[in-house]
DNA sequence: TATAACATTGAAACCGGTTTCCGTCAAGTC
DNA sequence: GACTTGACGGAAACCGGTTTCAATGTTATA
């Protein structure tokens, strides 16, 4: 039935020319309704389906963006592919994933691979890491790109980038804490270097001055983001005479609080009773692990899909969703867990679509009034580690 | 440096013929030592890769596979996805990941939409489900395809598939339970309508059988595959007087054991000590779930490394990897636990590869030697859930 | 030494679309 | 009524490769 149409049998049966075709499938504006008829009703007869790759040779645009990944297996990255995949189903562009491993040492070859085969007519770099000035050079060199990384600085990062507010979703976590009555929070920072962990921590400091209380430095302690990580910091604080314990802990992630967990079970250590705990991310198995973790979420897969929106305006401006937006990102929060909005005195001028919008000057080629950077909020959600039974 | 640089600028570089350019590129045998030097000098000198659209134009093949997935936030998802992107890393192919909502009632359109275009030349379908009938209208009509699929019969199952042996995993559960002197083993079924549920309650029965002891259908729940139907069975069996509950319990899935996990914690049930529970799968959170659980390991990254090794034969039969093969899968499997290799008294001849080949008839076209089944080993992965401390 | 067979390489056709260029025709203007 | 203008649509060039076909130079065969 579909076997093999090419264009130019469409236009012989039409009995019209193929750049006639060729307009109609394109939407050209200037086609009489007569000649669009007598092509779409050939079209429809025979299911006819234009090559994609013809098309993308003749027109020096692929429909393919592709999306660079850490590996699969990091805890947030199936939510906000998940985010990307459900947008992109939407359009008429398909994902081409790259997954790759960090660890390999020539992993910026990879990435130069991939890209000189010009195959993608945009990239969407999720969580790039240490990969981050050399995707930068691509984008300098005119490759439509957004990235999702909340491990710069924001200020002057020349590339459209999305992300989540850091220092809310610390203040939130911290507040929450206090409004239960504990005052001696510790905190497990993430690795300095990055600037999310930073940020955290600042919204953890502002909390507590905002009761009077000063950060104790003997209360805070260096994580590295792993599990591994976290169950050091937990062994050394619970190594600790009781008295200097402290009453509750905001751990920088989810992945280093199961750190504390653990440890706490070996121990014996109750939580929440003993210590109270909240961890940062709400990755899908923290509202598995015993006791469920509060936690302060990102939405992953939101951000996956407005990425994805932001690449493809950047990729193709008069890009159209072929059908209407389908509801709202639902989350996976299990019912029972109550989800706070952000509501810290951060809390920005939103631009009505309920994030908050910044925009910086850049001199890349593909600038939308500067380049973009979206933050979305972060929830707090509530389960038992912070709150006794 | 490498700007837009055309097989003709390359040619003309090297005072040759593009049709030269091109030979040498391919790896034509007929080609003089010398004129493969010269432009292959000017070729790295370049940096110069070949536009991949014209390629699949002319050569009528794209080097795209596709992936078609469930959400990825299903738990076998990103690790079978793993194995699949460290194989197609090392290859000059790339994948396009279509992850399919499989609750989106017009998703045979999708999928038709997808495979219309013709961007891929051949197609990886991971656990299709209810997709299978429709798959295969394809895969009849042309489309090289392999299944990764444990929820149909394999007898004369035309499509080239990889999955793993269910009955010996069964067994190897149940065995592990009756080595450590378990005799009332309770079993948690699948849906009767997937393949593998049926696969490992046979595996089960045998287990039982070869210590002289007849399956109880008392012993015998019928779940679903999810944590609801594990907390539902859990629920029915606990509620019995105490003299009549199992021993142990062997569950089909990881995802409803922890549905027996949470049951067991709200109604104090020490798991050990009250009753045992061995799980299938070994999903990544398995480990850290409490306790954690004993279960059998389907090599899901094992899987997705051949599966796409089989699709890119049948793509491409002349394709070579470039580089030699890396380490084996290492999986995920925490130090600590042990790892027991299929034994069981279903094991055939292994072709050397460690896993089992069998081999069918199929009148598809794109048949090697038939249609080749491969199904991989499962392994046993003892943790505390079945071992008292 | 003449000739057939083979190895090597360039020219040109082709893949299936998009886009430029140009001719035609009808409506609008003076 | 001649001329301008713009809408419309066909012919042909083009995108950047692969592959067929034919020409050339070499080597083997008789």
């Amino acid at each position: 039935m579909d076997e093999k149409l090419t264009i130019q049998d469409i236009a012989r049966l039409a009995g019209v020319s193929k750049s006639s075709v060729s307009r109609v499938l394109n939407n050209y504006p200037a086609i009489s309704q007569e000649l669009r008829e007598r092509v779409m009703r050939v079209v429809r007869e025979y299911n006819f389906v234009p090559n994609v790759t013809a098309r993308g040779l003749a027109g020096g645009k692929t429909r393919l963006v592709g999306v660079l990944t850490p590996p699969l297996t990091w805890p947030a990255i199936p939510e906000m592919l998940r985010g990307v995949a459900e947008y992109i189903e939407r359009t008429s562009y398909e994902m081409v994933l790259y997954s790759i491993n960090f660890e390999n040492p020539t992993h910026t070859d990879v990435v130069d691979r991939i890209l000189s085969l010009r195959m993608v007519s945009g990239l969407l770099a999720i969580l790039p890491c240490d990969l981050t000035p050399h995707l930068l050079k691509h984008f300098e060199r005119g490759l439509p790109m957004v990235m999702i990384n909340d491990q710069e600085p924001p200020e002057h990062f020349p590339c459209p980038w999305v992300g989540v507010d850091n220092r809310t979703g610390g203040y939130q976590a911290t507040r929450h804490l206090l409004d239960l009555g504990y005052r001696r929070i510790a905190h497990v920072m993430g690795p300095k270097r990055y600037y999310c962990a930073q940020e955290r921590f600042e919204g953890y400091c502002q909390a507590l001055r905002e009761v009077g209380l000063e950060p104790d430095p003997e209360l805070l302690l260096q994580g590295e983001f792993d599990p591994a990580s976290g169950r050091r910091c937990a062994r050394e604080l619970f190594a600790r005479e009781r008295t200097r314990w402290p009453e509750a802990i905001f751990v920088a992630n989810d992945q280093m609080a199961y750190g504390f967990l653990e440890v706490a079970e070996e121990q014996g250590i109750q939580i929440p009773q003993d210590v109270a705990l909240v961890g940062f991310d709400d990755n899908l198995v923290s509202s598995h692990v015993r006791p469920p973790l509060t936690t302060v979420r990102q939405p992953f897969s939101q951000m996956g899909a407005k990425a994805i929106e932001l690449l493809l305006k950047m990729v193709d401006p008069d890009h159209v969703l072929p059908r209407a937006r389908a509801a709202e990102d639902e989350g996976h929060t299990e019912a029972g867990a109550r989800m706070t909005p952000a509501t810290g005195p951060l809390a920005a001028a939103a631009d009505g679509s309920g994030h908050q919008l910044r925009v910086h000057e850049t001199s890349a080629p593909y600038r939308l009034d500067g380049a973009i950077h979206i933050q979305l909020d972060t929830s707090l959600v509530v389960r038992a580690s912070s709150v006794p039974a």
